[in-house]
DNA sequence: AGTTAAGCGAGACGGTACGTCGTGTCTTGTG
DNA sequence: CACAAGACACGACGTACCGTCTCGCTTAACT
């Protein structure tokens, strides 16, 4: 599973791709083996994991060389998360009608499929990625703030409603509802239910 | 940096340590190994960082054969964890009267810990190495758990003066003052800081 | 160095250039492709040998894409061995009134040119390339024995002025001659000096 | 086919061997793996020639991991001319009473095994090979060389039983007998047959 | 004048092999 | 038994070539 929240990321910037250099010389790059690239990265993620993702394999099962990969991305984990970001669809965004509504259903959502085992390796995999590749940690980063817009979506509802106060400090909300999810996750391992995020809500709307 | 919490974790289990065999067969073990492969485990970390670190290469820093390396430990990761338990001083247990104070000086020092360039893809690390390893994974909960108890200290010693109703919610008190910086700090790129710490205070204590 | 012996092989056939097809549809090929191919051939064979001379690095100095070089040639070897007739000069015919003083004049002038080690490895490289393609293998054993030329007119003269006898076996003469040369410079790396051309028309011409 | 001529190279050095380092710490080397790697090495010369043998490819049919075959030699040339010298049976010692007839009867058993097709670009490749590493040009040229071994014995059979005057330049006849065959093979591509060989013989005895 | 066929520089393409590295295990001789 | 040394099987890495294949353009010769 790569992402702890939302939104999409439709138009943005993915530094650490390489270059596909604007100029008009030589033989274009095959849009073909783009798509057959990510196809193949996905159904290996889910058969064989990350850690079961060679190039090799990646390259063969794309009927690809190894060229045409490293010729498009840096590395290995570029492909991934460049895979992951053109692959992965956003949650819904929910409409209740109560803040508390909309951000317990969001985040069972969250919850939902943040439990399925399989894939589970790769956001790890790609922030100790990031911490050697400073264009690949741009590109996560950017990545995973964009996944923060629809709970800002739904605590910006909140504040039209009144539920909230004008100048409640939105980015800090935002990281008090996500981030006891990425810490339990990540590094304690504690576990998250449908109750944790209850009393979570608890927290933020008292 | 590996921790991004407190109390060390002394006498804790370390699952992923291979059992020493209480039986007492054959030449001992040379407790010199241990703390030359701890040692050496360290400088490498600073010097060449965890991607640097390769076990022939620790092996010969640290004037051992490989297999004394492996006879204690399961992995590479195994060895980098237990070294970081070993090394890691905790933070001190501020003391400042009032609970607020006391939770400003602690995640300030957390700060200006988690701030060192130097060794900050060890816990990243250590986290996917977890995901291909339950025996890693436990014993890495398990320390980063551990850390919490000197917040806890702070929440309990904050119920006692009636800072806080006696029936809080510590558990999640803990992850709501923890989780968002490793959510910054290990998902989103975006800086903290002292402010950052301030306002997140202001959340718990209202 | 390319060749053991002497004359030029001005408009002998060439099996393994490319047919340039005698239609007259469509561009006609520019001639000086050809010149730039041969010239940054033979730079190339001097500066990186022939170990360095890839087909994207000929392409690029030769400021010429690589499909003008495999429109004309089948293959780098096949480059390599146009570019070697095409520039290769023919070492002077002597005529020193005997046919003994020669063939010493020849060989000497033979030996000056094998031994500059510059592009010593063109041939050696070219005749195991030549086991693998038919074609190459054919062009490049004409050149060889279009080399024999000079020896034969030396052996001629000698028999037109009666210091041969008039059956004398002028196939076998030339391979007694020039053989031994190619056997050590080959296979057994021996030296070869003038001294050893001495002993070796000692031998022919009793 | 390697050799043009005879002898084996019983206990010669071969320089372009990994030293084995006459130290004793440590795991010794497995000869098995040495055998294995040899005797895969002759299996696919004759399966696939010399240009389908990968490192790879011998690897795993000598079930041996490449790290253990670059521990051992430089190079896939190194490795091969190691098989070929191991392998190498060399070619019987005539005794037919006259030098003659024991050179006949030796060269057309040169002859003979130069013929079969299998093989017969090892001996090129390596002379390739050799040009750009001194220590496989060493290696081969002693190793070729000291093929000679039987025409020498012949020779000197010769000298004794006044067939050749005492003085007589051996090695210049060495060479002389076998250059020209080299030379044919390797370089004009001319025929060699047994008719070619008495002529030969006919120049050295005259 | 328009059409057609081929050449052209550039550079992407599918493959194959390279030689190196790292892991965790195994095997010596020596305590 | 533990130990230092180091060989071992495995398998991934990223690079370098090869020879082919498009692109968007000339550049003629044939309509």
């Amino acid at each position: 599973m790569s992402a702890i929240e939302g939104e999409p990321s439709h138009l943005a910037p993915v530094p650490s791709r390489v270059a596909p250099v604007p100029t008009r010389r030589g033989r274009p790059r095959r849009a073909e083996a783009d798509e057959a690239i990510v196809r193949a990265t996905m159904e290996l993620l889910h058969e064989v994991g990350v850690a079961g993702l060679s190039m090799d394999l990646l390259a063969s099962r794309a009927g690809v060389g190894k060229a045409t990969i490293y010729r498009r991305w840096d590395s290995k984990e570029a492909v991934i998360l460049h895979a992951l970001r053109t692959t992965d669809a956003p949650l819904p965004v929910p409409d209740e009608g109560t803040l508390r509504r909309d951000l317990e259903v969001y985040l069972d959502a969250v919850i939902a499929r943040y439990h399925q085992g399989r894939g589970s390796d790769i956001l790890p995999h790609l922030i100790e990625a990031s911490c050697y590749d400073g264009r690949l940690r741009a590109s996560l980063d950017e990545h995973n703030r964009s996944r923060q817009a629809t709970i800002r979506t739904l605590l910006a509802r909140g504040i039209a409603r009144g539920e909230l106060p004008a100048d409640a400090d939105v980015d800090l909300l935002v990281d008090v509802l996500i981030g006891p999810f990425a810490y339990r996750r990540l590094v304690t391992g504690a576990p998250v239910d449908t109750d944790f995020a209850r009393r979570l809500v608890d927290i933020v709307l008292p």
